[in-house]
DNA sequence: ATCGGTGCAAAGCTTTTGCAAAAGA
DNA sequence: TCTTTTGCAAAAGCTTTGCACCGAT
């Protein structure tokens, strides 16, 4: 996690291995919850953990078959809306397109999607985090939470 | 359109009715462009440049067949690509539900979504969007769209 | 041995599409 | 008249669900 050099607040989280490995720790948190560790539900925590994109329900799915072909699509969106309900993932809805998801690592982001591409680059602002909060509160609200997904084009040089 | 009392740059729109009664304007613009003014497309125009909420397909389908029952609901999925197409509407996807349109008026703004009631307060902050485009630019790309949705809740007196 | 989880197939929901008939220009 | 547009019904894409079997604890 680097600053950039310039006067903004911009915090760009670079290609971040999300908190790798914490697998055993994950599963602990799951077991306190009542959740029982399976073979599918570990594979598709593994995938999780060592991606660095943010995949939809098939293309997590194609990742698990080839690690065990008996593994189904449904157990993958069950999987997705259980970790979402346990707050273990952050469910995306970029372009309106199909959910693509993402490990929840401690520290909220925005997200910026590179329109021509699909590649998604994560960062994050003080600065507009506090313009909300502000916003919101002038509305007479409280934020519960948010999105800000800037669709974007690389500059032409 | 008012602003608000405070040191940030908000800008609250409030249930604006959308550059009300432009419909001539508009079918100017439409004929303009090889579109024909149909009957549904001129209801369906209607029912969007009346309405100060963010209707999904089904509800302006069954806005549509009210005043005329023989319109379909493809129709109405067709006439929202069109006017899409065009950049007469917008097309959200709140909490990844179902695409929910609004009439495309001059100035862009932003959402603040209840999360209770479904209601949708639409705002702007040009802080944030000099933040955001600030961003885009420390990380190589320039802004085509955005999405900033605030999902919050009304604040307990 | 329990009871939660899985795979499979079927269904659900939103959205798109093929086609013949209808209607703008 | 000549295309475009429509309605209908069927299909497509993503996601959920019912059910009987399987497996983690």
């Amino acid at each position: 996690m680097r600053k950039f050099a310039t006067e903004s607040d911009l915090t760009h989280i670079p290609a971040m291995k999300h908190a790798l490995n914490q697998k055993p720790e994950y599963e602990k948190e799951l077991r306190k919850a009542g959740v029982r560790i399976t073979r599918p539900r570990r594979i598709i925590l593994d995938i999780l953990s060592s991606t660095e994109d943010h995949p939809d329900a098939m293309k997590i799915f194609h990742r698990a078959i080839e690690i065990d072909d008996s593994i189904s699509l449904s157990t993958v969106y069950r999987t997705m809306n259980l970790l979402e309900d346990m707050g273990a993932i952050h469910r995306h809805a970029f372009n309106g397109g199909p959910s693509r998801f993402e490990q929840a690592h401690g520290d909220h982001h925005d997200h910026l999607i590179d329109i021509d591409t699909g590649a998604v680059i994560e960062f994050k602002s003080d600065k507009i985090e506090k313009l909300q909060e502000e916003i919101a509160k002038s509305l007479g609200y409280d934020i519960v939470h948010h999105r800000l997904e800037l669709y974007a084009r690389k500059t032409e040089k």
